[in-house]
DNA sequence: AACACGGGGGG
DNA sequence: CCCCCAGTGTT
């Protein structure tokens, strides 16, 4: 048995039942789905690509109108492009999409490949992209695999592997390649109808088949997240908690065999339990700073610097203050890097 | 406020 | 391979 087979079960019909969806409640009246040459096609992928359908309904026909060819487009200056895209975001794309132009006409005689190999070498052009416009504008039989399809696919066959992997992504890739029509004909409406699908019906929250309100599911009977009632669990993306980097201070103040300790508030980082205090401003004796340290905690990197203060006399600066001798702080409830640096100031003392 | 999105680029 | 980034829109 094949590992494709492994993973993806046997889903019957999946794809002429996607396309006779397609045909029946897809989207049929957008405007890059009319006159599909590449360059519109190209266009409206690489709008899509980070922008909502309705934002894109309302830029379309003014960017076509204003760069009606790729010829004109590539021979546009970037900041006339970058002008024309403004207040669409990650405007990485629209430099990309200059550059693409000028790559057309400059290495492909003016007209797009329709190779997806080829067109995925092309700036801002990936491989879900090369595909669409492949499609679309060339009736090639390729994969495409966006959020939305992604979505799709993991759904209806469970797959519940975290698609932060590529090893995933990449099962998910060969499963929505194994997936497509074989009719040339048919390729189109596969393609815009998995658009379509993802886009208006299986959507992240709320899909079809949990609102009624967005219409009734064909896949239903046989959708493994529906059945075993995973919708919100598939696709899995786990995140990687940010690393906060953090420096802090600490004020060790000593005084004879004690220290001056702070309790913490009740929220937050080590709440409610003892550590040197973070700040101090009245204190004016002479101070050292002693060698920095390093301590992580699932979402902080945290570098410890402490500074050294021996005081001729105890002093209390706040309520939350307490001075300690070192032989009793064992008692206390204290952060890890409280104990083990106060474990080191021990043996300073001792070698005293 | 957290999350979602495709592609590029650096390590 | 992995990580991080960019900006706007949605939940």
């Amino acid at each position: 048995m094949s590992e494709k087979v492994m993973i993806f079960s046997e889903v019957k019909n999946f794809t002429q039942d996607l396309i006779d969806w397609q045909k029946k409640l897809g989207r049929h009246d957008l405007p890059w789905q009319k006159n599909r040459t590449a360059y519109r096609v190209w266009l409206s992928e690489i709008m899509l690509q980070q922008t909502q359908v309705s934002t894109v309904l309302n830029r379309y026909d003014e960017f076509l109108k204003i760069f009606p060819t790729v010829e004109r487009l590539g021979a546009a200056t970037v900041d006339e492009v970058l002008a024309q895209w403004s207040g669409m975001g990650y405007y990485t794309r629209a430099r990309n999409l200059h550059r693409c132009a000028q790559s057309v006409m400059t290495d492909h005689d003016g007209v797009f490949p329709s190779d997806p190999k080829v067109l995925e070498s092309l700036p801002g052009i990936g491989r879900s992209t090369a595909a669409a416009v492949a499609v679309f504008a060339y009736g090639k039989r390729a994969a495409i695999l966006d959020g939305n399809v992604k979505r799709v696919l993991a759904r209806i066959w469970g797959f519940d592997q975290d698609l932060t992997k590529t090893l995933h992504t990449n099962q998910l890739w060969s499963h929505a390649e194994n997936l497509l029509p074989h009719k040339k004909s048919d390729l189109i409406a596969y393609t815009q109808g998995l658009m379509d699908f993802g886009a208006t019906h299986c959507t992240q929250y709320q899909p079809a088949c949990i609102d009624p309100q967005k219409g009734s599911c064909p896949f239903k009977k046989s959708c493994v997240a529906y059945l075993s009632e995973r919708i919100n669990q598939i696709p899995l993306k786990v995140k990687k908690v940010k690393v906060e980097k953090i420096d802090m201070t600490w004020w060790v103040m000593i005084h004879q065999d004690q220290v001056l300790l702070e309790k913490r508030p009740e929220k937050g980082i080590w709440a409610g339990l003892w550590c040197f205090p973070e700040s101090q401003e009245l204190v004016k004796e002479p101070s050292q700073a002693m060698p920095a340290f390093k301590h992580v905690l699932t979402h902080r990197q945290m570098t410890i610097k402490p500074i050294k203060v021996h005081l001729k006399k105890r002093v209390r600066l706040q309520e939350n203050q307490q001075w300690f001798s070192l032989n009793d702080v064992g008692g206390l409830g204290l952060p890890k890097p409280m104990s083990l640096f106060l474990k080191s100031l021990d043996l300073v003392r001792d070698g005293e």
